[in-house]
DNA sequence: AAGTGGTCTAGACCACTAA
DNA sequence: TAGTGGTCTAGACCACTTT
């Protein structure tokens, strides 16, 4: 039996209404592909009917054809192997607690094993973590200069991480500091380095407090080469201000995390 | 000036390494339209030459032409108004505090008056807050049940609510309860509602503690009706599972926010 | 009426993969 | 070598907005 078949054989009536604008072909096809593989009679990682078998299912034309399975790409259900065919997209999301790896609590867990919070709870799940580390000294961005109130023209440091998960890529971490916080201290250090305690703390600053903010958005061009993302991958920015105890803003760290790779977890206890 | 000056007049040589494919046409002129738009030489809101003119500047089929504002237009930065032109897109988003507006502390400053702590906040910055819902008894999505322990083949109580933000839709808050836990309470009140205190407190349990995991994606075909969502719109999934004092799961609330209109904010402090 | 974007077709050439 | 996806062109018709 063809999974395929169409909900709607009937050629669409010319709406009076334009308030919905009628649907095109293209919308016909990708809402056959798409029902079936939410109702999952296209199960991830399954092959897609060629573009010239499609062509002939639909009578359409391959640019058609394409314009379909390429608004499946950009939502993020189905990807295509040049030469090979189009597939169901398959997601392998892990778990980030990104409250609970900088308590002080946990550091004094993992910490001290020689390895940070996020690389431990990789390796707990029976999987190989790794990181590539960049050290800099940056004009910051426009936010970054804002949220560590930089003066104009002066310089931070940088740390530029991309982390990965059995060879791939799973998300980016930089780090900014003002200078006299950096400077003489572990936080210059290249290579991926683990201090007990935190680098805020190796640095001798403890931080007291920190806000986060996430937002969801696509990613740029950069971002899509650094992580390896396919089409309709959306990411989350994370951006945390860290706070010392004085109330100063003293690191920024914006991670961007792909949506088919993570899920950021809080947990809250109510006071 | 031009704004539009390509980088590179010159053909793109051919690349003998096909590692990195080489620039097709399409490619060069995104590249240079996202370019300006990154550097402001276009700014948000800004109106993009016509499909026409772009086709003359790059001696490029109107089909190329076409791919190139579409890959803009999915990654975030350029909506198209049917008739009119292409623009560089605009983004307002509001912070939104879910850590804060369940806290007892700020129920007792805002539910009192009338109002749950969202809706408070939006009027605290002068916009009007708006709600929708709509209360019904169906069968739990999958992860839904899993979460609450439903045993299979029972139904649950969902409070679908979209929230809006001077007419326009800001995000959607769906809630799961499990029939005992809400039948006979306010819950089961269709319309907007609020009761000092909270839902959950009206109905006998105190909400001790609350994990929430949230997650990026493309949002799906029925999110963008119900939203009014532009191409190139990547949402924030976010899930809260509920505990009552006894350890019980009484309550999911999956929300979604869209990135052009939310940033979620956390406050931690360390212990 | 002119301009603009939305959709579709038909045909072409290329690079890559697999039999 | 045949099949598959990636890119591009040229032309057509439509609906809508503005002049």
């Amino acid at each position: 039996m063809n999974p395929l078949e169409s909900e709607n054989d009937v050629p669409p009536e010319p709406q009076e209404r334009n308030m919905s604008p009628q649907q095109t072909t293209t919308d016909r096809i990708a809402g056959d592909l798409r029902r079936d593989i939410l109702a999952g009679k296209l199960a991830p990682g399954a092959k897609l009917p060629s573009e010239q078998e499609l062509g002939d299912l639909y009578s359409a034309s391959r640019g058609t054809i394409r314009r379909a399975l390429e608004l499946l790409a950009n939502e993020g259900l189905v990807v295509s192997r040049s030469g090979i065919g189009h597939y169901v997209r398959e997601y392998f999301p892990l778990e980030w607690y990104p409250a609970v790896f900088e308590s002080p609590r946990t550091r004094k867990d993992t910490a001290e094993a020689g390895a940070d919070g996020w690389a431990a709870d990789v390796v707990a799940r029976g999987r190989v973590p790794e990181q590539k580390v960049e050290v800099a000294i940056v004009a910051p961005p426009p936010r970054v200069a804002e949220f560590l109130a930089t003066p104009s023209g002066e310089l931070v440091v940088t740390r530029r991480r991309v982390r990965l998960v059995d060879g791939t890529p799973y998300h980016t971490a930089d780090s900014y500091y003002p200078r006299d916080v950096a400077e003489g201290t572990p936080i210059m250090q290249a290579g991926d380095i683990t201090i007990p305690g935190g680098l805020m703390a190796a640095a001798g600053h403890r931080q007291a407090r920190f806000v986060d903010r996430i937002t969801p958005r696509m990613p740029t061009q950069e971002e899509v080469i650094r992580l390896e993302l396919p089409r309709g991958t959306a990411v989350a920015e994370h951006l945390r201000i860290g706070f010392n105890e004085a109330g100063r803003a003293v690191r920024v760290i914006i991670q961007v995390l792909p949506g088919d790779r993570n899920v950021i977890v809080y947990e809250v206890t109510a006071e």
